[in-house]
DNA sequence: CAGGATCCTAAACGATACTG
DNA sequence: CAGTATCGTTTAGGATCCTG
């Protein structure tokens, strides 16, 4: 069959057909939502923080350097709602709340870590490449 | 020789150390300032728009979709600082500017772009854990 | 066509104070 | 201890107009 004459789909890409393959490119679908609460400012760090294993609430916060109580508390709810982190409180007082990651988690934070890894081993030759631009502005 | 007693350095990551390494956990470390250009919201989509080859500059904007031309502007102007994107521009009327990845660039938008494709591919999971999340919510 | 300049809004973020 | 609530600041980002 051949339905799908020339002029019937000037466009390469429907809006339909990006959002059913999960396209990060275009603008409506989820997977570019996602993509961002990975991705972001803190997420980022707390995915790689949480690869040494289960921490609370504190050890995190001293361990991502710089992180303020309420973002780090806005972060991790964002990534538990994304299925990345499991959040365990014990009814204790005081409060002990535990976090680790989820399988799923396991899975991104693989990759996010991959690519802070990446960028730490290639810092030298980044910082080397920027002042080579520098010069060149000059 | 022995200059390094117990009581001089007692926590165990001293700010210097990891400098050295390049720590991402460090808020001093440049190796954060270059994540943070690298995963900002319309760095990962150009980075991994730009494997597809060369692009122009409006194609850029047609692809990646909902970005501004400021936006697209500057985020280039950073991702080109930092070495990972090289700019070309033909000195022609009307103007012709070129954007390519260097090797460098090569290398993270790989990184970048296992996340971004495994996210997409995981997307229906991810929402599904997402709903699940709502639930118990309620 | 590829931006730069300007102005403005919205969102992110931080600091502090407070609570079960 | 692990947050929430509130407030003020800063930054990201968009819209528009302009130019070589």
């Amino acid at each position: 069959m051949d339905a799908r004459r020339r002029d019937e789909i000037p466009l390469a890409d429907s809006l339909a057909e990006r959002l059913a393959r999960g396209d990060v490119f275009s603008e409506a679908c989820p997977s570019r939502e996602v993509l961002r609460n990975v991705t972001s400012r803190w997420g980022v760090l707390i995915l790689v923080a949480l690869r040494g294993g289960t921490h609370r609430f504190s050890d995190l916060r001293r361990k991502v350097n710089g992180i303020s109580e309420k973002m780090l508390a806005q972060t991790l709810q964002t990534l538990e709602q994304d299925g990345f982190v499991l959040r365990v409180a014990h009814p204790v007082i005081p409060p002990h709340v535990e976090y680790s990651l989820t399988p799923v988690g396991q899975e991104v934070s693989r990759r996010v870590e991959d690519l802070a890894d990446w960028i730490e081993r290639s810092l030298p030759q980044i910082l080397q490449a920027r002042e080579t631009a520098q010069t060149r502005a000059v």
